[in-house]
RNA sequence: GGGUCGGUGCCCGAGCGGUUAAUGGGGGCGGACUGUAAAUCCGCUGGCUACGCCUACGCUAGUUCGAAUCUAGCCCGGCCCA
C-alpha cells in the first residue's frame, strides 16, 4: 500500500475518503513533493475550497470536500473558502454538455448568502484563524486585458483540449467556446491570489487544480497540493448527485425528507456513502442491509438537524409506511389558512407543495399515489367544503412526502 | 464573409398542410412486489380551483377554412470554404 518513512505516519482523516494527493512522493522528505512533511509545518496550511454561487441549494455531494476542509481545520490548519462569484458568471464547463446561463451580480450575492447559511453546520466558523472566506471578484474583476493575455499565454490550446470535457464536445461537433477556457485559469489564479498550499476538489477538478500549481509557478509561488475526492453518486444509484438529475439530498432539507431519502440509499453505493458522509469506521457499520440504511440515514439527518430531529424523523418515516398515523408524527405543517373553501382536494395537494402542479397533483390521485391519515384517497374530485374537514390530517404522496394540515 | 445542413415537449428522436398536447425510446413519478434495496410487472408523464379553457414544435410576420409541417426576414448552432 502507502509507503512511507516510519517517522512520518499519515494521518488517517487525511485519507479517509481522498481518491488522489498529488504530487505524491511518500517517501520523500522534500516538502514540495510530500503533503506530510508539509503537514508537519510549524506554519499552518493554506487550504482553498472554491464553490460558485450558481444555485440557491447545496447537497450532500457539495458536502465532501467541504467536511475535508473541515478536517484540515481541527488539524490546525487555515480554511481558506473561495466564493466564485466572478466565476459563478462564467461557468465551470466541467463535467458540462452545455453552456450556464449567465447569472445577474444580484443572483450570486444572494446565492452566496444562502450557501454560507447551509454549511454553518459542516466548517469551524467560530476558532479564530481557521477559516477566511474570500470572493475571487476581489481579484478577478480587475484583470485588464494584458493580466488576462498573460494568463493565456501559459496554457496551449492542446492542453485545454486534454481536458475530458473539451475533447468531448470538441468531438461529437458542439460548440465550445473561447471563454470556457479562461475559467480554469481563473480557478488557478484564485490559487494564486490566495497563496494556497493545497487545494480540494473533486476529481473532476484535477485539470483546474493542476493548472493552478503551474500558474502558482508562473508568479514565482510554491505550488499547491492537489487533494481530489470521489464524486458522490446520487440517491438513484447510478449518476452523479446533481440538482438537475433530481437525486440529491439538500442541506437545508427538513429531517423527515432527508431521512426518507437517505434510508432508501441504494445498496451498492451505501459503502461510499458511510465512507464520504460519515464518521463510521466499517467495523462499525452493522451488516443487515436495512438497519445499515437507517443507521446512515439518522447518522446524516442527525447532522443537520441535530440526534432528536433525527429519531423523531425516524419515527415518523416508520410510522407512515406502516399507515399507523398519529398526531404525534414530527412531519412538516401547512396552514390551511391561505386556501379558500369550498377548494377541491387536488388543489389543496399543490398549494401545501406535495405536488409541483395541480394537474400532477390530480395524477397522483388518479394513480392511487395519495393517502389522507393513512387512507387512499382516488377520488380526483373530491369536494372539500370547511378547513374543519382537513384540519389535522396528515395528507401523504408517494413514500416520502407528506403534511400535516393545520 | 460564402456554401450547406439543422433548431420539436426533461433528454434523444419521429412527424413534413387537416383525428390529436403531437408516434417511439430514455428519464422521472405513482402502484404491485420487496429489505422504504435490486430485478420484474402495470399506470401516468404541458398548464389551469378544470366535464371546459389556455399555452406549446428557435423568433417574427405571411400564405391558407386550417400549419410543427409551405413562404420571407431574423436569431442560434454544426460542417466545409475564405
Amino acid at each position: 500500500m502507502i509507503a512511507h518513512s516510519p517517522s512520518t505516519p499519515e494521518p488517517l482523516w487525511l485519507h479517509r475518503g481522498t481518491s488522489e494527493i498529488f504530487p505524491h512522493s511518500p517517501t520523500s522528505l522534500d516538502p514540495s513533493e510530500n503533503i506530510i512533511q508539509r503537514l508537519m509545518d510549524v506554519r499552518p496550511l493554506r487550504v482553498k475550497l472554491g464553490i460558485d454561487p450558481t444555485g440557491t441549494e447545496i447537497h450532500l455531494g457539495h458536502s465532501i470536500p467541504m467536511r475535508k476542509l473541515r478536517s484540515f481545520q481541527d488539524a490546525g490548519h487555515t480554511a481558506v473558502l473561495i466564493i466564485g462569484d466572478f466565476t459563478a458568471r462564467i461557468g465551470d464547463p466541467t463535467g458540462k454538455s452545455e453552456m450556464r446561463r449567465q447569472l445577474t451580480e444580484a443572483d450570486v450575492q444572494e446565492n452566496a448568502a444562502t450557501y454560507l447559511e447551509q454549511i454553518q453546520p459542516i466548517l469551524d466558523f467560530n476558532t479564530p484563524g481557521r477559516l477566511e472566506i474570500r470572493y475571487n471578484s476581489e481579484w478577478l474583476c480587475g484583470l485588464d486585458l494584458s493580466k488576462v493575455l498573460d494568463l493565456l499565454s501559459t496554457t496551449t490550446v492542446g492542453q485545454m483540449l486534454a481536458k475530458e470535457g473539451f475533447a468531448e464536445r470538441y468531438g461529437r461537433s458542439e460548440p465550445v467556446y473561447l471563454h470556457e477556457f479562461l475559467y480554469p485559469l481563473m480557478q488557478g489564479y484564485d490559487s494564486v491570489a490566495v497563496g494556497a498550499d493545497v487545494e480540494l476538489g473533486g476529481t473532476d477538478q484535477k485539470f483546474n487544480i493542476a493548472i493552478g500549481r503551474d500558474l502558482q509557478r508562473h508568479f514565482g509561488l510554491p505550488a499547491q497540493f492537489g487533494l481530489l475526492m470521489p464524486i458522490l453518486v446520487g440517491t438513484d444509484g447510478v449518476q452523479k448527485m446533481s440538482k438537475s438529475l433530481g437525486n440529491y439530498v439538500g442541506l437545508r432539507e427538513d429531517a423527515l425528507s432527508m431521512y426518507s431519502k437517505l434510508e432508501k440509499t441504494p445498496d451498492r453505493v451505501i459503502d461510499q456513502y458511510f465512507e464520504l458522509l460519515t464518521h463510521f469506521n466499517p467495523e462499525e457499520i452493522s451488516r443487515d442491509p436495512r438497519d445499515r440504511q437507517k443507521q446512515l440515514a439518522l447518522s446524516i439527518t442527525s447532522q443537520y438537524h441535530g440526534e432528536s430531529a433525527a429519531l423523531a424523523a425516524q419515527e415518523s418515516a416508520l410510522s407512515l409506511v406502516k399507515g399507523t398515523i398519529h398526531n404525534t408524527l414530527v412531519v412538516p405543517e401547512f396552514n390551511l389558512s391561505t386556501i379558500v373553501f369550498p377548494a377541491k382536494f387536488f388543489y389543496i395537494l399543490s398549494a401545501s407543495g406535495l405536488c409541483k402542479t395541480s394537474s400532477e397533483a390530480r395524477r397522483q390521485i388518479a394513480g392511487g399515489g395519495v393517502k389522507v391519515d393513512g387512507n387512499p384517497m382516488g377520488d380526483v374530485n373530491w369536494l372539500i367544503h370547511h378547513s374543519h374537514e382537513l384540519r389535522g390530517r396528515i395528507i401523504q404522496v408517494g413514500k416520502n412526502k407528506c403534511v400535516r394540515l393545520i
